[in-house]
DNA sequence: CGATTGAATGATCTGTTTTTTATTCATTGA
DNA sequence: TCAATGAATAAAAAACAGATCATTCAATCG
């Protein structure tokens, strides 16, 4: 790591903790480089802008996720349907207790998907790089019948869209969202293992 | 229908003109009562402020749309499983219509979800009872095996939801909104044909 | 001479004032 | 005497002015 590479660190450890302190919108620049012991100015050396700071504290917090989530993968001792469900609540739980832990830096994550578009679909394709090869390997063992796990991976995003979104569910508890989720979880895995045809046009069975 | 509900369906025809042409912020109660014929005083005779005036709009809005889903029950020629497809692609299909055709009513309406959390509950209570027959029939007729319908009705609508709210795919093109919902409609069918247990607590299979 | 500063600039935000509007109710009319 | 009015009142929204802050860059420093 070279010195603009710890420069950089040392400015995403600085605006993190004010981030997760005071707030994105609270934080000025002027504070973050004051930590830094730098000029406001020194910061654009480093960074285009104030959003690109928080797009990668973000980027880094969703990769360690992955990193969680990835592991998963190597508990020999877990079915294909035990590693699915084990990626599902681990997700919920995660942003459930992000909420709890770092309420601030949630908000900051959410700007960070309003702001940057892009930010939000990267973070879905990581982590159904992880959902795909789940699905891969109980195609493997032979308990998910199914011919597209990239597709199976996108379609299961989809349908547990709601545990993902914070917004969606910060009035809910988490026992019951548990719940919703393990309801959920049963169809999508009875469904996989009676087997799934891969991705086909949409029937207009609608209009007869 | 006597007098005063004359009066009142006059008011809500008047309101929801302006609301459909000029959005709820922009349309005063000022307006809504020179199109009635009627002082401003006199609304509050008939209903209880403003909001309420949009909550009935939605709420009429929402049974309709309820109707028409209901009419997907009396097709005898469909089968269980294409009753529940019918249901699927009609809600988004309408809402996504609803989206381009009346987007400031669609606002309106988000304004009320909002204001009024109970208001958007009942909606989803009135289509849940119309899933939860359809996966009734589904077991009559031998399709599918679900011990509780209602539950499972629940669990759809959870894994379905980001076809239901406009804020979560308004960027997304129909086309491929459709070919999503295809997807998990696919994974449903087959996890309920297959079979799916009854609710049941959700397991902590994470804790080992 | 390249790295850094910190004031300048343009954009955004905040607090205050003004205007508008939802709602109420004393008065009037049918 | 009850239904309706429309001005008054309270609340909310909009406009405005000043302050703040993200970002830029001419000048300075190491």
């Amino acid at each position: 790591m070279n010195a603009t590479d710890m420069t950089r660190q040392k400015i995403i450890d600085a605006a993190k903790r004010r981030f997760a302190h005071y707030g994105y919108g609270k934080t000025t620049m002027a504070d973050v480089a004051e930590d830094c012991d730098m000029s406001p100015g020194n910061l654009y050396r480093y960074f285009a802008g104030k959003l690109d700071i928080a797009e990668e504290i973000a980027r880094a917090a969703s990769i360690r996720t992955v990193e969680e989530l990835s592991e998963i993968l190597l508990d020999t001792g877990r079915s294909a349907a035990e590693r699915l469900h084990d990626f599902l609540f681990h997700d919920l739980r995660e942003t459930f207790h992000a909420l709890e832990k770092d309420p601030k830096l949630v908000e900051m994550a959410q700007i960070i998907t309003t702001e940057r578009p892009h930010f939000h679909d990267e973070g879905l394709e990581r982590e159904r790089e992880v959902l795909s090869r789940i699905v891969e390997y109980g195609v493997l063992s032979g308990e998910f019948r199914v011919s597209n796990a990239e597709y199976v991976a996108e379609m299961i995003q989809a349908a547990t869209l709601k545990f993902s979104y914070p917004q969606l569910f910060s009035s809910l508890a988490l026992d019951r969202l548990e719940r919703e989720l393990e309801g959920v979880y049963q169809i999508i895995t009875a469904g996989l293992r009676a087997g799934v045809a891969g991705e086909s046009a949409p029937q207009n069975l609608v209009e007869a």
